[in-house]
DNA sequence: TTCAAAATGTTATATTATTACATTTACTGT
DNA sequence: ACAGTAAATGTAATAATATAACATTTTGAA
């Protein structure tokens, strides 16, 4: 099978098991989860779902959750800004924000120590809208 | 032993110990890490890091970086705000900031979906100024 | 001084992630 | 089409991080 266009190589077999399988979950999801879901495509180690997962986020199209050790679909193909996580403390909903001018505004706070950031990882906890409506 | 004044109940052993330890480490240490060092002092079992960073971190007195499954002791007893941390991708170094007016951006940021935040994380990876320096 | 809550000790186990190495597939230039 | 190279893949073993469960002790307050 050909390549795609210049600017974006197809993906691997792999990188689009993994990624619809990240999208299908519809939330952020564990290395292990996915590998449950994978073993009827043939995966078989942790290893398959952690290399594709890191190509995946390598390209912009998965983002990792620290704080949940989770992986979640990007929101966006085309996006380069800083992702911007909401987690809810009680349904377990993350929902991926942009914010060009937070980004920078978090980027430029520790440049007065000559610290020269690159990336950064941003992750709030608090109650989702639902679940206010709910309590 | 009689207790210190009623704002600031006093620490018992084991959150002496780690506090200690992790203030020594003089960076971001991981529990597995401390309790190499706390043996010295007794403690066996990873249970014994993990039960004391927790209970050290809901009085404020010590930060879990997510980002890198460690801990580090507090710049300051008495704030707060949201730690923010700038961590070098090249000799790993840790620096807590705070800022609160970054803080209130951060939060106020997913409201308009219903969103209450309560804390965030905000780890900021980049090269720190000693290493910008040497190379 | 008795009660309840918090802290502690200890063992076992769960969860998350990587190392190491062999093999295959895909892309590049000729 | 073909060789050379880089990337991706398969597989087993193991490392690193974190918690469950349960017994016991210490602490602080009524």
């Amino acid at each position: 099978m050909s390549q795609s266009d210049s600017t974006t190589p197809s993906l691997t077999k792999n990188q689009l098991l993994v990624l619809e399988a990240l999208k299908d979950a519809g939330q952020a999801a564990g290395a292990y989860q996915l590998l449950e879901v994978l073993r009827d495509k043939g995966f078989k180690a942790p290893l398959q779902v952690y290399r594709t997962l890191n190509q995946l986020a390598d390209r912009g199209l998965v983002h990792r959750i620290e704080s949940l050790n989770a992986w979640m679909a990007c929101c966006d193909d085309h996006h380069h800004g800083t992702p911007i996580f909401a987690i809810c403390n009680d349904c377990g909903n993350v929902t991926e924000y942009l914010d060009h001018s937070l980004t920078e505004t978090i980027t430029a706070l520790p440049t007065d120590t000559g610290f020269q950031p690159d990336r950064s990882i941003i992750e709030i906890y608090g109650q989702c809208g639902a679940c206010v409506a709910s309590s």
